[in-house]
RNA sequence: GGUGGGGUAGCCAAGUGGUUAGGCAAUGGUUUGCAAAACCAUCAUACGCGAGUUCGAAUCUCGUCCCCACCUCCA
């Protein structure tokens, strides 16, 4: 019996219960990729957001089909592919081989179905057909329109009236309303096109989707996730395809709309999630989208990923410490003796499921549920500094290493050993920052044999080298280490 | 202009009427050969402004001032 959750419907602008249509079933759609160009930071929170979501939901219990679409033929890969003097198709498969490779190293698990424009064409035309015959779409010269003046609910998901938004008409394009859109676009010499019962074309952009939709996940989905840009015109326009090609049967019951990530070409701040992901672990990346509420719109600057590491270090090293602890001991006979600080680490790492949760089921609140882990970490931080923590404060952790787990589970974060984690953080970061990994240890290497031979003035000098290249040094009670500096992060 | 969403301490940010959310930065302390890291303390009786409802409001109501997004391709 999977878990409730509540989640805010864009369509009612509520927080609502998720009430599914089958038990236990979860049928979700999500927008993907127009795959002219690499996939940017931008998009990679899209994807996170509901990649994480879906893991949570499946870890809660539902049986989720997950469908994420790629648009392979569209007005900007058929321009882009001319730009560049290659072939649409040959462009559309190389950056959907790339989205593949980029999001596997995100580490975002695999969609149910993954279906594409191309090929769904069959799929596409029936739905045009249906349309067209029950009169809610029109051909004319070779392409085919949908009407929105035959739809009484057009205009429900976004809150728009069809008389606000288009007052300049179309010249020449053959359709009857400017608020009419394409749901089949007549075939333009040396373009991409199908054969069709209106001539040789392509699909309009927001057919495929429900097309798409239909095919994998039937009439009526239960989720329909994107980008908040999309509610218009797509999402809208995808409702009224939809539904009246399917009689009464809504498209989506509930609408989810994660916020955008302030960037653009005008901010001059679009990354690519590939350039990202060599800068900075994934798990940072992820960490970054998920510490925020998804709905809000997300600040995007050079600080964005160095802050994430942070926090994200903070978590390993913590979990770390939890790890190193022994002992045997019931948790409350130890947590008992060892004091106050003990009892606070057992008492949070108990509560966490509880918490989190409750946090995460009330409209997917990753911020608030990591926020409780990070209450755990202070506590386990506190508690480590006590002698005797190590030796016996094994019982007393083991509730909060329970919580770091829960954590990777439901959202993908906290998934590497410790030792992988700083391996990854020290190659990235130096890559970054153009320094080789020998040179570094050679230097500290130095510096530790002239701090054996006391010659403290040798050793901060090459200390302070060290520093100037982004190098820190931390000298332990059990050891000497290092890490690149994340203040330094200028490139991201 | 239309539609929607916001304004929470130095910055980012959660908050589902009533117990210190959280992160980052800064300053002081513990520690250290000196640092760093870690921990502790402080900045924090914060909620745009003005009224109202309530025993009690960041949270509800009304007014008001700003900000942002979308309305053209966008995640």
């Amino acid at each position: 019996m999977p878990a409730s959750f509540r989640i805010y419907n864009t369509l009612s602008r509520e927080v609502e219960t998720f009430e599914p249509q089958t038990e236990g079933k979860v049928g979700l759609y999500v927008c993907g990729m127009t795959v002219y160009d690499h996939c940017h930071v931008g998009h990679a929170r899209a994807m996170v957001v509901f990649d994480a979501f879906v893991r949570y939901l499946r870890h809660r219990g539902w049986d989720v089909t997950f469908v994420r679409n790629f648009t392979d033929v569209d007005d900007k890969i058929i321009s882009r592919a001319a730009e560049q003097g290659r072939d649409p198709a040959e462009l559309a498969q190389s950056f959907i081989d790339a989205f593949h490779e980029d999001v596997a190293e995100l580490g975002l698990q695999h969609p149910t179905h993954e279906p594409r424009v191309t090929t769904s064409i069959d799929q596409i035309v029936d739905m045009i057909q249906r349309l067209v015959d029950t009169g809610h779409a029109y051909p004319a010269d070779g392409s085919v329109w949908f009407d929105v003046g035959s739809d009484d609910d057009y205009g429900k998901l976004s809150s728009r009236k069809v008389d606000d938004q288009f007052s300049n008409p179309d010249k020449g394009s053959g359709k009857r309303s400017p608020a009419d859109f394409a749901l089949w676009k007549g075939a333009k010499p040396g373009e991409p096109q199908w054969e069709s019962p209106w001539g040789p074309g392509r699909p309009g952009w927001h057919i495929e989707c429900s097309a798409m939709a239909e095919k994998c996940l039937g009439e009526t989905i239960d989720i329909h996730g994107g980008g908040l840009d999309l509610v218009f015109p797509h999402h809208e326009n995808e409702i009224a395809q939809s539904e009246c090609s399917h009689g009464d049967a809504p498209y989506a019951r509930y609408w989810m709309h994660n916020g955008l990530l302030k960037m653009g070409k005008s901010l001059g701040n679009v990354i690519n999630l590939r350039d990202a992901l060599k800068a900075f672990p994934a798990e940072a990346i992820r960490l970054y989208y998920l510490q925020n509420q998804y709905r809000s719109p997300l600040p995007w600057d050079d600080a964005a990923l160095p802050d994430a590491l942070s926090m994200l270090s903070r978590l390993y090293e913590a979990r770390e410490k939890a790890e190193a602890m022994e002992g045997e001991e019931p948790a409350e006979v130890v947590a008992k003796q060892l004091g106050a600080d003990a009892m606070k680490v057992l008492e949070l790492g108990r509560g966490f499921q509880k918490r989190f949760y409750a946090a995460v089921d009330h409209d997917f609140n990753t911020a608030q549920g990591l926020g409780f882990l990070f209450e755990v970490v202070r506590a386990l931080n506190r508690f480590s500094n006590h002698k005797k923590a190590r030796k016996r404060g094994g019982p007393v952790v083991a509730p909060a290493l329970e919580a770091f787990r829960l954590v990777r589970d439901a959202f993908g974060i906290m998934g590497m050993a410790t030792t992988a984690f700083h391996d990854e953080v020290k190659a990235k970061r130096l890559g970054a920052l153009g320094l080789e990994r020998s040179d570094v240890e050679a230097k500290v290497e130095a510096r530790s044999q002239a701090r054996a031979d006391k010659d403290w003035a040798r050793a901060d000098a090459l200390r302070d080298e060290l520093v100037e290249m982004g190098i820190e040094v931390l000298d332990l009670s059990d050891g000497v280490t290092w890490r690149v500096k994340l203040a330094s992060a200028e490139e991201a």
